[in-house]
DNA sequence: GATTCATATACGGATAACCGTATACGACAG
DNA sequence: CTGTCGTATACGGTTATCCGTATATGAATC
């Protein structure tokens, strides 16, 4: 069951494209801890621009990593999914068992290049 | 204990984008289902440019994804720790269920821009 | 209804990372 | 030791995606 032109390993790339950025990690890892947090209280935890913030939330509700709920002028945040946590987790331990190849490889990371 | 500039949060990062990609993904997932296979072998069964396999052969193996060995002209790679399979298809799940919304998603896939 | 606060979106510069082509290298055959 | 085969690396174009700044929206307060 393709959805649209994607194929099911392109959905699952995508999928952990998500998690490949440390912004939006770090902003999961938070309420993993935290339970629920508005806009505001993880601003003041992660110190980040607003707008930054706000969008990388967007993506991650968005592709139901996490779920919204308004209350007043808040809006309050939480991890929809019980398996995210354990999937984070065995990430965490499966990269500090290759911290030092993962810090240094170039496909990810690639030498600067000269000037065009 | 951080690895040169990396923190933690910042490697399981990599670690992610490392599955990000969706050619490595077919290729881990080609591995986990034949246990064993040259690079030629990966070749025909991909279709794709040899260097650019070789290439992300290059990054999965640094990463600690794979796992090489040399046998006379050919060399051949599997998988190296069992988890990554349980990780690889916990991941399927997830992205099945919000696969409509990961295929839209405006932030992994932003709209064309205008001309520079 | 104007103002303020909390949050979301738009825009464009900068850089990360993919791709294809071209080239290098090491093992074995002849 | 020369050629071929299997594999790895280098290079630069192109696209994806991050970031900061600026702006918009919607709820509550005045």
């Amino acid at each position: 069951m393709p959805w649209g032109e994607f194929s099911r390993l392109d959905l699952t790339a995508r999928f952990f494209r998500v998690l490949g950025d440390p912004t939006r990690l770090k902003v999961l890892e938070l309420l993993l801890v935290e339970g629920e947090l508005s806009v505001s209280a993880m601003l003041q935890r992660l110190g980040i621009h607003q707008g930054r913030l706000s969008s990388h939330l967007a993506c991650l509700r968005w592709c139901g990593y996490v779920t919204a709920e308004e209350r007043g002028r808040f809006t309050y945040y939480r991890v929809t999914d019980r398996r995210v946590r354990g999937l984070v987790e065995l990430a965490h331990r499966l990269a500090a068992e290759n911290a030092a190849h993962l810090a240094t490889c170039t496909r990810i990371d690639p030498p600067p290049r000269r000037r065009r």
